[in-house]
RNA sequence: GGAGAAAUACCCAAGUGGCUCAAGGGGCUCCCCUGCUAAGGGAGUAGUGUGGAUAAUACUGCAGCGAGGGUUCGAAUCCCUCUUUCUCCGCCA
């Protein structure tokens, strides 16, 4: 959510960083209701105060034996001129909120605007790995001889874009959620499992929420109009850990708050890329470990850069090769000011994908889901909110046993997994 | 899933229509007295949201007693719906 005053008092800037984003919202729809909201709050509290008044006399003229239906028939009067101004209140303030939290977030300066096409690479990682004399097998072969991933049962069970996880497979996927989960405990990050099925107000809280109420699978009778009240299994941990502390006043000397998560992530992936994207690269349900920051304004500059490095880390230790990108302002999701996406190598596909998306929201998920802190000036300031994943194993696994096959199609497990699966290769 | 009870501030808690713009404790902050592994006295302590007016965190209106509606001139208090917690019953692949 943008700050209305920023909308109110620089609007031209507000309309240029939208543009970037490739939103061309009417900002002067939103001014005026904001106009018509301050002027009916002052109206009816006018009206209040002489209501209160008038209402609190009522019970000392009595005593002293006094007429009382003059007093009570008008207050009976403002009674309904309240009545009625409240009711447009409500209405002009609902369809201000609405269109306000309709736009996306503000990129931050630095982004060049547009699409994919003005994504840049930072920083490459290793080197393409070489597969001399043999012609390298892609991730669903692979798996599929050595029986890591059963997809004809996974789609028997549930249909497309479910997959199995078996024997050394299941292992593997299981010690890179280990592996993970082990580095953001020793960085000192609080390890959160929480509820897959989250209510309404955190799709919202979190910004995928009005935008992506078609996108996630809802878990009460679908036909039921009334969302707000339905559960939805969540896409992302990021649904849930933005919105841990929503509505409460932290204290400063409890920021940041560093958090992960493992969730299994549901999406319904409608209409995509099913032929191009085989195997495990996009499924309706994946693996993920999300790491999450909750700061200060200050200090979120700091934590997008520990994100990224944390992430660019995990990928290092695995010894997979994968580019680091900075993505332009309209490929960033609505509710980020600014993405780096870690891609990794897919040796099959001759591309790179996305195995982390690591992001800063600024204060745009605070303001939505109300965390807020209070600063040393005693000020309830909104935080920052972050995330990035600490990875989503979906695209590191066939990444992994394709990098790391060797001739024949056997695989060799990254050193660092090896305490993990119990095995050094598959 | 059913029945009953509850929800008031950092905590405990009073309060069944106006005398509560929420009593009283505890805790916390400040002050005084005493003086040192004590004790006593006093003052302060409803956050928050949203308007107005500001140099201002000074001042001021409104809302706010789990949430949302309703009744009423007036609601913490009466009515309805919902959420959560507790107790009991049922269910439990």
């Amino acid at each position: 959510m943008i700050d209305i005053n920023l909308i109110l008092n620089e609007t031209e800037k507000v309309k240029q960083a939208l543009a970037k984003k490739g939103c061309f919202a009417d900002l002067s729809e939103i001014i005026q209701l904001d106009g018509e909201r301050k002027a009916l709050i002052r109206r009816t509290d006018a009206l209040k105060a002489e209501r209160n008044a008038a209402s609190a006399m009522v019970p000392k003229l009595k005593k002293e034996g006094k007429d009382v239906s003059e007093i009570i028939a008008r207050t009976r009067m403002i009674g309904e001129e309240i009545a009625a101004g409240d009711k447009k209140l409500s209405i002009v303030a609902e369809k201000l909120s609405d269109l306000v939290s309709r736009l996306p977030n503000l990129p931050d300066d630095d982004l060049l605007p547009g699409e994919k096409e003005n994504n840049k690479v930072i920083k490459v990682f290793g080197t393409k790995p070489e597969f001399d004399g043999y012609k390298p097998l892609d991730h669903v072969s692979l798996c599929a001889k050595s029986g890591l991933i059963d997809y004809e049962r996974g789609t028997k069970l549930s249909g497309a874009g479910h997959w199995i996880y078996r024997g050394k497979g299941a292992q593997l996927e299981w010690a890179l959620l280990n592996f993970f989960i082990s580095e953001h405990l020793s960085d000192g990050y609080e390890f959160i499992l929480p509820p897959l099925a989250l209510g309404y107000d955190c799709g919202y809280g979190s910004g995928q929420f009005p935008k992506f109420v078609e996108e996630v699978y809802w878990v009460e009778n679908a036909e039921e109009s009334d969302r707000k009240k339905m559960k939805f299994m969540l896409p992302t941990a990021e649904t849930a850990l933005v919105n841990l502390y929503a509505g409460e006043i932290l204290k400063e000397a409890d920021l940041p708050k560093k958090l992960f998560a493992y969730t299994p992530c549901f999406r319904k992936e409608a209409g995509s890329y099913r032929a191009e994207e085989r195997g495990m690269i996009r499924g309706h349900q994946f693996n993920k470990v999300e790491m999450v920051q909750i700061t200060t304004p200050d200090k979120s500059k700091e934590a997008f850069e520990e994100l990224v490095n944390k992430a660019c880390s995990l990928m290092e230790k695995l010894g997979l090769h994968f580019r680091l990108s900075k993505l332009a302002a309209g490929d960033c999701s609505a509710s980020m000011a600014r993405t780096y996406d870690i891609e990794v190598w897919i040796p099959s596909m001759g591309i790179y994908k996305e195995v982390s998306s690591v992001s800063n929201a600024n204060d745009y998920q605070a303001r939505r889901n109300g965390t807020r802190y209070k600063d040393a000036n005693g000020k309830n300031t909104f935080v920052h909110t972050l995330n990035g994943s600490g990875l989503a194993t979906s695209r590191v696994f066939p990444a992994l046993v394709e990098q790391y096959q060797q001739p024949g199609g056997s695989i060799i497990v990254p050193e660092v997994l090896r305490k993990w699966t119990g095995f050094d290769k598959i």
